[in-house]
DNA sequence: CGGATACTTGATGAGAATCAACCCGGGTGG
DNA sequence: CCACCCGGGTTGATTCTCATCAAGTATCCG
């Protein structure tokens, strides 16, 4: 925890002048920080500032760098034919993108800044060089698949619940345990995404989101002012949750009663 | 392609043996043949034989292999509290199983056999020390770690259509294609799932998965006998899985009229 | 043959998509 | 400084799909 808030004040200190972080740094705050070393203190990159709504790459595009969240946050998308934007997930600090790209070259999705973000670039030719030395780094990136892929399969979980209010609570709770872990309130959440980017995420129209979510305040769950929620009563969340279509009725109103 | 079928026989002579399958060979499934070598073809790993129904690994359970699935087919799923358990997603032949268990040191979903299959056991711990000596080896696990993530991004996609049809008709393209791209028919199907698995897999109820089945072999796209099916109509079927909720019901009623 | 499981089909009610109107905050330009 | 506009957000009314419950058929196993 020292050490991930001295790398971030480090941050801070370089965003002005020539920005420079230690393999080691992304080694801490993927978690992994105990495989850093003098090898890795030894490795550099850039960092990259992406301002908000920016594009960071595209699908389709051949593969060039990797990317890892220093700051801020992003959307990941699909766009089909139609023009609708499936969001696959959103990436906060810590997480790596690009990494469907590893299978074929390029790009498999977009990538788009939901605000002031920055990025540490990883050349991906130079990471595989790299990697060869330095085992650190390719487990670096080991952990980092491993990772993305358990917020994928959380993501389905979200989207396969069975009822729209379910969804929108279970979306709360993983992006609230997320903040958590990344040492931020586990309790206030700032949303940087639209209301459509989350529904787009869930699978479900953005009206529903819209009334999902006064559907929870109301049931005293949550308290919501525009972008930003307060997550009143973790347990009746948790409870809504958990919740499958028929016992989800009886949980909001008994909710509601309670707060009648 | 001819690499291909002659490393498929080698598993067959094998079947009864010692069986014992080379990294080249993995590499050549995988499809990034091109960098097999004399290095790669002095490592062996040993093959699995896995009963129909039989679980590879469960959920929580240490990482100690990967698994490479050299024949037949597996579901892997997550269970949640209540007992529901969603499908995160289906492995063929030349998906490698267990990559969500590189960030943590365990699995995080299970992996049941849908019919007999066997599986090349990849140790992790060697793998980890010989993919240093070998950036092959390296390559591989990347790679499938890439394939996995666009597999899921996929299945995202299959989850959010807007109608249930859709949905079913967006699954059986995304299977065919993956069956065409192994060398089997693109458009005869034979299921190794149940219904059921689709429908926990789609996040719909099951009998939406046998209504929209029938629906679609109503609208003359498809024809289904038990878990065979036969895409007839590839255009009317790609035009379904195009449409947003109002042009669908459109769709079907027109491929109703002219099949009438 | 019997039991279990998978699958299909039907009827019904509830939830969500859709269409539409409206509000609100932030930015722009006069 | 105000008027305006525009995208994001909320809310309402209606239609329709789907989940649910229920019953029945088929298929595979010992």
């Amino acid at each position: 925890m020292d050490l991930r808030a001295a790398s971030i004040t480090r941050i801070e200190d370089r965003r002005r002048g020539a920005a420079q972080l230690h393999a080691s740094d992304l080694l801490r705050w993927a978690g992994i920080g105990e495989l850093a070393g003098p090898d890795t203190d030894a490795i550099d990159y850039s960092l990259r500032r992406i301002p908000a709504l920016a594009t960071l790459y595209v699908e389709g595009q051949p593969l060039q760098h990797l990317y890892f969240v220093a700051s801020g946050s992003f959307k990941s998308t699909q766009n089909d034919v139609e023009g609708y934007e499936q969001v696959l997930g959103f990436a906060l600090r810590g997480d790596m993108l690009g990494l469907d790209a590893l299978c074929g070259q390029q790009h498999a999705s977009n990538a788009v800044a939901l605000e002031d973000s920055a990025v540490v670039v990883l050349p991906f030719g130079d990471l595989l060089a790299t990697s060869r030395e330095v085992p650190a780094l390719a487990q670096l990136l080991l952990h980092a698949s491993g990772a993305e892929l358990q917020r994928r399969g959380d993501t389905q979980y979200l989207m396969a619940a069975p009822s729209s209010e379910v969804r929108v609570a279970r979306f709360l709770l993983h992006l609230a345990r997320r903040q958590a872990a990344l040492g931020q309130s586990g309790h206030r959440l700032r949303l940087r995404m639209t209301r459509r980017d989350i529904a787009n995420c869930l699978g479900v129209a953005h009206e529903t989101v819209s009334r999902a979510l006064t559907g929870l305040a109301n049931g005293g769950c949550i308290a919501v002012s525009h972008r930003d929620i307060e997550i009143v009563d973790v347990d009746a969340l948790h409870e809504m949750q958990r919740a499958t279509r028929g016992s989800a009725r009886n949980a909001v109103a008994q909710a509601a009663r309670a707060a009648a």
